[in-house]
DNA sequence: AGACAATTAATGTCTATACATTAAAGCTGA
DNA sequence: TCAGCTTTAATGTATAGACATTAATTGTCT
């Protein structure tokens, strides 16, 4: 390659956080061992840290030190990160229900399960999402045991996979699908809701570079939730603010 | 204020780039005639550079200078910005018809339409639009007179306010909420749709600075619009690839 | 006039150095 | 022990200069 040097840095770090080989916490070699590493002048690694850093992949502190970031949700523009923080952030108590749990292949015909699958195996995982009770959304989730051996170990009896996902597995790229569409039987019985109700479909899938890591998607009460993003175009896109439960009036159109 | 210099540097432009004193396309100054304003070297001025060019706000050509760059719809990473180039990027013709256009002031007991006009009036735009005759979304839409008063010269009789509005007005905040809601009598009647069908809700407000620009609330038809966004966590946030129109069966739980 | 070459004005990268700032770590004394 | 001071290792900001790269401009030759 004949890219800049600080470029070269810059992606020799990145890669080997975003593959784990660096894990979030970890602290990264310093500035005048990057420079006796790459042979250069500090400004030179100075510049690519301070690139990491502006991407929200490192942390830095003077007089300790650059550590690998973790993952934080509020760099995800469009994610939906962690129901469970959300939910007992408003004061309520989340509870995830497991219904279904299975090791399985991917199916022949589904394009999506083979693709994320590669050739290993999937785990699906169905359950229901609840506040103080109420259910709030059903979640059918397909994780790549390749990419996520881990996986296996967890029960989510309790607690939802996603939380676990966003603080375990860091991704790359992301695809989210929004839409509304009406409760169909199973999803209205899930949720208590007359069939044909209107639902928020998301549906969401994530790679860690080529890998597949999840696809996920969920049917929310569209009477209960409303998905809240906001962000500043010019200063650091990462801030999104809030992504909040629970919806007024806002059907209203005036 | 005592932050670093080439912050200063960089918020003064960026300033300058958003109240529209510096034009989209316009030519700033060199870094040369920079060093000379500031009083500083060189290297201090292209790290306000490089970090508004890596914000997306400015474009570096050798030789050439730096330009204030167009506001490029991609980097809006949740707007629905151009419904019209959506529509006809597939092939099919879009229409906006208007259903009402009226300068008003802001109804006492509206919280949001006193603070969005602030102590001026608003436009209030409703219509539908259109992909090849099929109604796909209706919206009402306010704009302050205050912050956009160009706007009252524009017709709107077939295209959108949106298109207009993300052309030429900039923004720096927005706030969007998502949700699924039934169509209720009018929104029903609009887009051609059985009452209580799921219609994907969009409210978004939009400010430049603190000045309110515009609130919009949209219903798409839920059976023919989804929302999608992609990106990337590590790099540039702003590699939103897409928001397309359209779904298919994605309601099948799986 | 038009194709091509040379010039040159801008940004892009990098070095080497200096001093400022912060906070962790160690030290000292009541 | 522990509060408070000092040291110090790291990042943060800035300078001044060198050379590289790119592409707009200008000049030259046909």
């Amino acid at each position: 390659m004949t890219l800049p040097l600080h470029e070269r840095i810059r992606s020799k770090i990145e890669a080997a956080i975003l593959s784990g080989a660096l894990r979030p916490g970890a602290r990264l070699p310093t500035e005048h061992e990057l420079m006796r590493e790459y042979d250069c002048a500090r400004m030179t690694v100075s510049k690519a840290l301070s690139s990491l850093a502006a991407a929200g992949l490192i942390d830095r502190r003077k007089r300790a030190g650059s550590f690998v970031a973790r993952p934080k949700v509020h760099s995800m523009v469009l994610d939906v990160p962690d129901l469970e923080q959300e939910v007992t952030q408003r004061g309520q108590r989340y509870r995830f229900e497991l219904a279904k749990r299975i090791v399985k292949r991917p199916d022949i015909g589904h394009d999506e399960e083979i693709q994320l699958a590669g050739s290993g195996d999937l785990l699906l995982i169905e359950g229901v999402h609840f506040a103080d009770d109420v259910p709030l959304a059903v979640e059918a989730r397909l994780v790549s045991l390749t990419a996520v051996p881990e996986i296996a170990a967890q029960a989510f009896d309790r607690s939802s996979p996603g939380a676990w996902l966003i603080r375990y597995v860091p991704w790359t790229e992301a695809e989210t699908r929004i839409g509304a569409v009406p409760a169909n039987r199973e999803v209205a019985a899930r949720l208590n809701l007359p069939p044909g109700s209107a639902c928020l479909f998301i549906e969401r899938r994530t790679w860690r570079g080529d890998e597949g890591i999840t696809l996920v998607r969920q049917h929310f009460v569209g009477s209960a939730y409303d998905l809240i993003a906001r962000f500043g175009s010019a200063r650091s896109m990462a801030e999104v603010k809030k992504q909040s439960v629970q919806n007024g009036d806002a059907s209203a159109q005036e």
